[in-house]
RNA sequence: GGACAAGUAGCUCAGUUGGUCAGAGCGCCUCAUUUACACUGAGGAGGCCACAGGUUCGAGUCCUGUCUUGUCCACCA
């Protein structure tokens, strides 16, 4: 053995040998009771961070289990990430001078797919560093055809079942991505922002949207404010900075009388509330902002002009006509934002997929609340069951090009939907008519990983879906519980009438070594081939487990990777001593390990004693999903009571206690093994063993003797 | 406005159902050894476990309140 372990050439070897020898597949345990992980499809848009390394606590879970005999399947796959990835693509276009509309749909599609496969290949390439024992066999891509098409049959059938409808509603719009987004991807920030006090005709009423008002098509108060009793229902004549004008007054109960004036405008073309207000009221609908952010022919000599710029010069000329009573400074609100590019979401009202979640989302809450599926760690249940509760219908229209374009055609005879399976129909059933129009927009890429462990299952091989479904557990960070994993649980139960896995496990944030976030604008993103290659593999997945309680955040520590590699060197000295400097004279460990059992030295009772005590704990550990802990009690056990204090003690005699030595080293790399796969197969496989690999090794199970 | 998490040695963090739980890694100090391992071993210094009350024979560990930090959610014009 060399005297320095070579991690970089172990590594690489036994990956090769795993995965050629087929051992990544569950055929390897064909009896066993199925066992499933579908990885998290990393986004096919960009190589992976460190933060993905997490995904070590999935092959944590699979290892073990293969190791206890499961049909164990981890299922990878890669996500097409549609707006998320346009945009990283799109600005690789704005850096040569070109955008988006330069190219029709076809050809920026295949640009895109095309910039997506390079990355898929350096994605994979890093799992394999990480020694991650993933199904390759069944890889899938979120955009594979078969995959499309299962997603395709879920929406008709949604579309067929009345859950899917095409409506008009006030969408969050980015003005500068051009498309929708649903409520969860819009993002808040906190803002100073004058709120003017304006003066419509006797009223004064508060906003800071002046730039709205010319879609106001009504000033609302509540119903039992006392100040304004006398002019419900009345029609006043204002003056505006377009001329006099007339407004209706209204009443309604969404009106606090507490803010402001307690008189509010209402424009139901650029507000979620006014909108709900105008419903209710049979107002008008006059949309003042197009698409592209600008005001339109109803703002009259304010046409054209950006928000920004014309809320400046309506505030100028109305205090110019004194129709500004005051204005209040440092009035703080909150404004959504689009996530990527930080421009302020408009409210639009646009025509769009929704789905009608309110069914789904309550079987997703019963299946929890009945523990059908669980949540670790459970505080998240919170989280999940709140929003839920107050879910409202999904719009899944996105009007970009990358992604799944919608099965929907317009017969404007009719003035119809056809939704297909995907295929195109050649004429309008009710009319016969043959020049019908294809939705251009995609799906909400939420939508279709949504569909995820179903999708995946079906498409990979047959009958892979009926042996594996519903799958074991899934593991993600918390980030996108909502996201994410509360569609799969919807969608899953929609589509298949079964849950889609049992267990919801979910992990911590990975942050810089500062403790800040990772982000490709700060710079600080870390490629886990970096600390691949610095510490390796097994020490740089074991830092990710041990010493941080399970589901925390926490940063990313050299000084705990540095231990962690230690730990590897440990190891391997510990294999040195064992079997490169075995006496002569030295039995060894048989097959049923029957030299040890007529040891009756109380060393080797005592540390046969704690070894399966570390045995029971590491299982127990990995069940509870207390990683840290499983982590902890190995290292423990190895370092300082077998290494520190039994090996220095056998040094007296060592002849005799060789088969000790080698049954209790080779028990502590199998337990090890799921944590640090690679250095412990190398040694395993120097030691007296059976089998090809300690990856197909029973499980030491509690009380080997 | 609400929710969740965290506040334990200089730093980073463990301490599931209250009673060897006052711990680990790194750092620091002393000593040892060419030892299977210096990516080492033995030992040591360092903490009113955020703060204030309370429950209990007994509380980092339970309850109440407060403060600080982080994250998330919410249509306040």
């Amino acid at each position: 053995m060399d005297k320095v372990y070579d991690q970089t050439k172990t590594e690489e070897k036994w990956y090769k040998f795993w995965e050629e020898s087929g051992f990544f597949k569950p055929e390897v345990n064909p009896d066993g009771k199925p066992y499933t992980i579908i990885l998290p499809p990393p986004n096919a848009n960009a190589p992976l961070h460190f933060g993905h390394a997490m995904y070590v606590v999935e092959d944590i879970l699979i290892r073990y289990h293969r190791m206890l005999g499961d049909s164990t399947l981890w299922l990878p796959g890669s996500d097409h990430a549609g707006f998320e990835t346009q945009v990283v693509f799109e600005k690789q276009l704005e850096k040569e001078g070109k955008s988006r509309f330069d190219y029709d749909r076809e050809t920026l599609y295949q640009m895109i797919w095309d910039f997506v496969q390079d990355n898929k290949g350096t994605m994979e390439g890093q799992l394999r560093k990480m020694g991650f024992s993933v199904d390759w066999s069944r890889m899938k891509f979120t955009l594979d055809p078969d995959i499309i098409k299962i997603v395709y049959k879920t929406f008709k059938k949604m579309f067929d079942d009345g859950l899917i409808y095409r409506g008009t509603r006030i969408v969050n719009y980015c003005t500068k991505h051009g498309t929708s987004f649903s409520d969860l991807e819009v993002l808040y920030e906190d803002r100073t922002t004058p709120l003017y006090y304006i003066k419509y005709g006797p009223l004064i009423l508060a906003t800071v949207r002046l730039e709205t008002k010319f879609g106001d098509t009504a000033v609302a108060v509540h119903p039992r404010d006392t100040r304004y009793q006398q002019y419900i229902g009345k029609e006043l004549d204002i003056e505006t900075v377009l001329g006099p004008a007339k407004i209706k007054v209204i009443s309604d109960e969404a009106v606090d009388p507490e803010f402001g004036t307690g008189v509010v405008k209402v424009t139901p073309a650029h507000s979620m509330v006014d909108s709900e207000i105008g419903k209710r009221h049979n107002l008008e609908v006059r949309q003042v902002i197009g698409f592209d952010g600008r005001l339109n022919e109803k703002a009259g000599k304010f046409a054209g002009m950006r928000v920004k710029e014309a809320r400046a010069a309506i505030a100028k000329e109305m205090q110019e006509k004194g129709l500004i009573e005051k204005i209040d400074e440092s009035y703080k609100n909150r404004v959504g934002v689009c996530y990527k590019c930080g421009t302020e979401i408009e409210p639009l009202p646009l025509e769009q997929w929704f789905i009608k979640v309110g069914d789904l989302a309550k079987k997703a809450i019963e299946v929890v609340k009945e523990e059908k599926i669980k949540i670790y760690p459970k505080n998240w249940e919170t989280t999940y069951f709140r929003w839920l509760e107050n879910i409202k219908d999904w719009n899944i229209s996105r009007q970009i090009v990358w992604g799944m374009q919608i099965p929907a055609w317009f017969c404007k005879n009719c003035d119809k939907w056809i939704v297909t399976e995907g295929e195109t129909p050649n004429k309008c059933p009710s009319c016969e008519n043959v020049s019908l129009e294809r939705d251009p927009d995609v799906f909400d890429t939420w939508f279709s990983s949504g569909q995820w462990p179903f999708a995946t299952l079906k498409a990979s091989r047959p009958g892979g879906f009926e042996k594996f479904y519903p799958t074991s557990v899934i593991e993600t960070m918390y980030d996108i519980l909502l996201f994410w994993v509360a569609r799969m649980v919807m969608l899953g139960i929609y589509s298949t009438g079964k849950i889609p896995f049992k267990d919801i496990v979910l992990h911590g944030k990975v942050l810089d070594p500062l403790g800040k976030k990772m982000s490709k604008s700060k710079g600080n993103v870390v490629n886990p081939i970096e600390i691949v290659e610095q510490y390796g593999a097994d020490a740089a997945r074991m830092a990710l487990v041990y010493g941080t309680a399970f589901g925390h955040d926490q940063a990313l520590s050299h000084p705990k990777l540095q231990a962690m590699r230690n730990f590897t060197n440990k190891l391997w000295n510990i294999g040195r001593f064992i079997i490169e400097f075995a006496p002569e004279d030295a039995k060894h460990l048989d097959k049923n390990a029957t030299a040890i059992q007529s040891l009756s030295n109380s060393n080797d009772q005592e540390i046969l004693a704690k070894l399966n005590k570390t045995g029971e704990a590491v299982g127990k550990a990995i069940d509870q999903y207390r990683f840290h802990d499983g982590a902890d009690a190995l290292y423990e056990f190895i370092w300082h009571e077998f290494a520190d204090k039994y090996i220095e003690q056998s040094k007296d005699r060592r002849t005799e206690t060789q088969p000790v030595l080698e049954y209790i080293f080779r028990t502590s790399l199998e337990l090890l093994h799921p944590f640090m796969p690679f250095i412990t197969e190398e040694l395993w496989q120097k030691l007296p063993h059976e089998g090809k690999s300690i990856m197909l090794a029973n499980w030491p199970g509690k009380n080997p003797f």
